[in-house]
DNA sequence: TCAACGTTTTGTCTATGACAAAAAAGGGAT
DNA sequence: ATCCCTTTTTTGTCATAGACAAAACGTTGA
């Protein structure tokens, strides 16, 4: 009488670094520190988790990414941490009044999006596509949708896979939205990508989108592109505008350091612009780079890039 | 006159993990072992890796990814490594006859890529897919061309930025074909992504692309979700297949691990497949996976699956 | 309200030892 | 030669414990 689930139960360190995003170390140092986790033992000495500490860990886990410091949430139980996720839910700080306008049609999206019927969803974003057109549609409904649906994700609303759907859903409306536009512009180059820590690229989707309406030639690198082949590919594409995304999780740091460094070795001829609801933009905006704070501001900055570009152009 | 390029040419240990896949033990431990790689240090004790070190670890890491051990090959120079890599690469073992067809084509497809012309890029894919149909540009030019590229950019024959540029393409133009297919199809139901460490998403779509021509029901998820999201999307999605993509620089043990826990956690009714050019697959395929080593054996694969399936469905 | 400064928290690094699992090598027997 | 079994070598990962920088926090003074 065997216990072939004894593997399933009990997870391995490397197991939970992959399940939960804390490194190895991390995980190490917390045991001595606080206690938690608490892993059992192998007949060899090697922590084994059970699953229940797993859990445990994503929540706390999530809630950090929130801006919670592990010190104050770890001896918290399950049930008390997701109490804690539905608190910080309901705080004024993350209330955006851009959210309210919507917020009828914008619910039923988001349910549609729970709801798992992946054609449904996409026929009601292209429903809403064909009705509002493309600008409209991007700050109307991608914008609002998509904070939105990051928002119930860090409350523990939401499981990252349903996150997943919905962004893959999105993309293929917008994407196809986007090869619909035609190239007719030609000024400004314009390249977008995120820096190497921010996988989200949605962001990029939907300035891609409003930039090629108006005209722009926009070349973007995906996702997660080393500060240095920016600048490589800036170069090499001749751009006049790099415009990159950040989403609330980015680490301030690296967003700080980063840009610092890509506008050192950038010509100065060359303009960044900083995009997306990352609040160290807005707090401490960095030297000689345009933050974008809200996709509204888009237009008013490629008009006053086109003016102040219009006569010295031509090189 | 001070330096900026000091933080370009040293990197830290955990970049290196990052750029090489060597885990940071592995990495202290060689340098124990075998004296290499021999780090510089900080004014903090801390290792730094001049860049010439790193491209000697990825050489290494490639080669290793073939099937030579690490303290046979650790001694060697770059170019001593380079040759090792070219001499592997003409024995029988690693041709796939699918390359040389193809070879003078990919080559110009790279080349290309290379010259930093999107429209053209885009327009030549474009030309080829309506050419060949989508099934035969999937299998004859994505898949050697994406190997192609990646191989160059392990080289250092090719820029992060280049790569970035080609995926970009491909994807609008892959995607954009993908939504052209009509959906009759409804079994098998597929669910489509990445484990959380392997972020290339092109594998997904040409599998996304083959399964949906076939009249599979695809849900992709994109890249990166965590193995316990994909449990519970199969459950709500009521999938049939998992399939999953791995790219060769995956740690190996992250793989093996990862698909064990996977398959000790889903129904036994639902199959998993694992495809990708990942070493690790082919040299230890785990129990009651299917490995699909070829993108030519996804059709077989597929085959199967419905034989096996006809007539038990219903449900 | 905001900037500046000390304090605490927290993640990552270092070093070395240990050991299991994988791979290679040795040694008959077919 | 080829196959199978055992022994040896190789190799990656885990463990422990100490250290410190960078980030976050709290407090003070303008």
């Amino acid at each position: 009488m065997d216990l072939p689930d004894s593997t399933v139960v009990h997870l391995s360190i490397s197991a939970v670094e992959r399940d939960t995003g804390l490194s190895k170390d991390t995980l190490r140092v917390w045991e001595r520190r606080y206690g938690f986790p608490n892993p059992l033992r192998d007949a060899f000495g090697e922590r084994i988790y059970p699953l229940e500490q797993v859990d445990r860990l994503r929540a706390i886990r999530r809630l950090m990414d929130v801006g919670h410091r592990p010190g104050k949430i770890i001896g918290l139980e399950l049930n008390e941490l997701q109490a804690l996720s539905d608190m910080s839910a309901s705080s004024p700080s993350n209330r955006h009044d851009t959210e309210q306008d919507h917020h009828p049609d914008v619910q039923f999206l988001v349910d549609t999006a729970k709801s798992h019927d992946v054609e449904e969803l996409r026929r009601q974003l292209g429903q809403r596509l064909l009705r509002l057109g493309l600008a409209r549609f991007v700050t109307e409904v991608v914008a609002p949708l998509t904070q939105r649906i990051g928002d119930a994700w860090s409350r523990g609303q939401m499981e990252i896979y349903e996150e997943h759907l919905y962004t893959e859903s999105m993309q293929v409306v917008l994407r196809n939205a986007i090869s619909t536009i035609p190239q007719p512009g030609d000024r400004p180059r314009v390249l977008l990508t995120t820096f190497p820590s921010e996988p989200h690229g949605m962001g990029l989707l939907m300035v891609e989108a409003l930039l090629a309406l108006e005209g722009c030639r926009c070349v973007s690198l995906g996702t997660q592109t080393p500060v240095w082949d920016i600048v490589l590919a800036a170069t090499a594409q001749n751009i006049d505008i790099v415009a990159l995304s950040f989403s609330p999780v980015m680490n301030p740091n690296q967003v700080l350091d980063g840009l610092n460094e890509l506008r050192a070795k950038l010509p100065r001829s060359v303009e960044i612009w900083a995009g997306g609801k990352c609040p160290v933009l807005q707090r401490r905006p960095p030297a000689d780079i345009r933050v974008i704070s809200e996709l509204s501001d888009l237009a008013g900055a490629l008009a006053d890039w086109r003016y102040r570009n219009c006569r010295e152009t031509q090189e």
